[in-house]
DNA sequence: TGTCGGCGGATTCTATAGAATATTGCACCG
DNA sequence: CGGTGCAATATTCTATAGAATCCGCCGACA
């Protein structure tokens, strides 16, 4: 047992209980494997992590089956959990899914959204902006969020939200203000999205949120290059699922 | 406790355990939900499922994780996990998302698979087709979980295919057997998609491919509705995921 | 009468134990 | 020298216990 602090009743080594642990530890190794920390063929040993976290393993492996169904992770039974190999083409290809889906969202939200929730977006917006010019990473991911949020909900379609959030949760929350040049792409990117939904014009809406998504696929695929992370597309064939 | 028999070592009430346990539950109550045994806003103990299928608690709430991963159920942190109500807007969502990562598989699989792949192919749709007009659905499930699986190997497209899978899932193994007219819409709509790999056409391929899907959500669909399990289109407000 | 607060039951959530299963190293035999 | 069986070890997986939390109820008090 290498750290093996076993927490007693009434005293946790988590800062604050607000969150479930198995989502917080779903978060931690999202992060773990963006930033290259697991790689590619690795298992994850569930009591291992557990000791690290100064947890159980119950939750790690609830984690990891979240992770599972996310595909970020693969389930082997009685073998256990290993990290899948991204590749650029593993990127791309899950932005794509996600610009399609929040482009038709978008679209649907042209349609949807009053002129006075616009006004209200098109606030924040504007502090976005501001933000992104300070240099405040932090704060436009904040803002984005809430934008993304608004005209999602907006639509009222919880089935394509959820499908969204599944593809959006593949990258850490936070994240993306480490990488470089993309809250000044967020800033810009929205401004044909917001004339679009001024206009109430679903089909210009659909086509610029689905090009900003992509930016952003392109943005992170370049980071994440740079800092060596991804795999080297296989030819052989190590499938995800069963199905 | 109703049920409760606590299984001793050696002795399991399950039949046989090849698969995980967490699997089994996910899948009992993905059908559960689709044949409209469990109800939009119903919450699932955890303890009385588990009572219900004589196992413990342990696995079952490793299921409603992927469950909620997956979109099927909604999770609420110290409060259980309950059932998210199923609109037909949601079912066609579903399936319009299935059908664009499907049609991009197949347009891929037009490029990479050669002609003896796609002789075999051809083969078990002949078989696919036979077993439709002598109504084994059973038969035609199979192949034609067969056949789309090869298509979607040959793309090696890993993350997508997982993306895909993902969207699969929703409806439970077999399920289809028991629709009406999927058997006779799987073997027609197969032979445009097989036209177009034989001709290496990947944009005929994608269309006819995500034709297919829709035709099949249509399907399903009908089903749901005329068996009374899809929810009223909710005005309000119920969001699947904080995001 | 209406509201606040605490009490009791139900349920979630994490920890932990033990059985089942996989893996590794090594001795033994061909 | 290579392979095979076996024992030791590591890990998964399910069950279970107990703490934390939530919910409804009821009585006190304004």
């Amino acid at each position: 047992m290498p750290v093996g602090q076993a927490p007693r009743t009434g005293r946790r080594p988590v800062p604050a209980v607000r969150h479930q642990l198995s989502e917080m530890v779903a978060s931690h190794v999202r992060e773990a494997i963006m930033i290259g920390e697991l790689r590619a063929p690795d298992y994850i040993r569930t009591e291992h992590l557990a000791a690290e976290l100064g947890i159980s393993a119950t939750p790690v492996r609830e984690a990891l089956m979240i992770l599972h169904s996310e595909g970020a992770v693969r389930w082997e039974p009685r073998r256990g959990f290993r990290v899948l190999p991204i590749t650029a083409q593993d990127v791309a290809d899950l932005f794509a899914v996600q610009a399609h889906i929040a482009g038709e969202l978008a679209a649907r939200a042209a349609r949807a959204l009053d002129d006075a929730e616009i006004e209200r977006l098109q606030r924040i917006q504007t502090r976005l902006e501001a933000a992104a010019r300070d240099r405040d990473a932090e704060q436009v991911d904040r803002l984005n969020h809430e934008i993304h949020r608004t005209i999602n909900r907006s639509s009222a379609s919880h089935r394509m939200t959820s499908l969204l959030s599944l593809t959006v949760h593949y990258v850490p929350l936070g994240f993306f203000g480490t990488i470089e040049g993309w809250a000044e792409a967020s800033a810009h990117d929205h401004s044909a999205v917001f004339d679009a939904l001024r206009a109430h014009d679903a089909d210009a809406a659909r086509d610029a949120m689905a090009e900003h998504i992509r930016h952003i696929g392109r943005l992170l695929i370049d980071h994440l290059k740079s800092h060596d992370v991804l795999s080297e597309p296989t030819s052989g064939n190590r499938p995800a699922h069963q199905t």
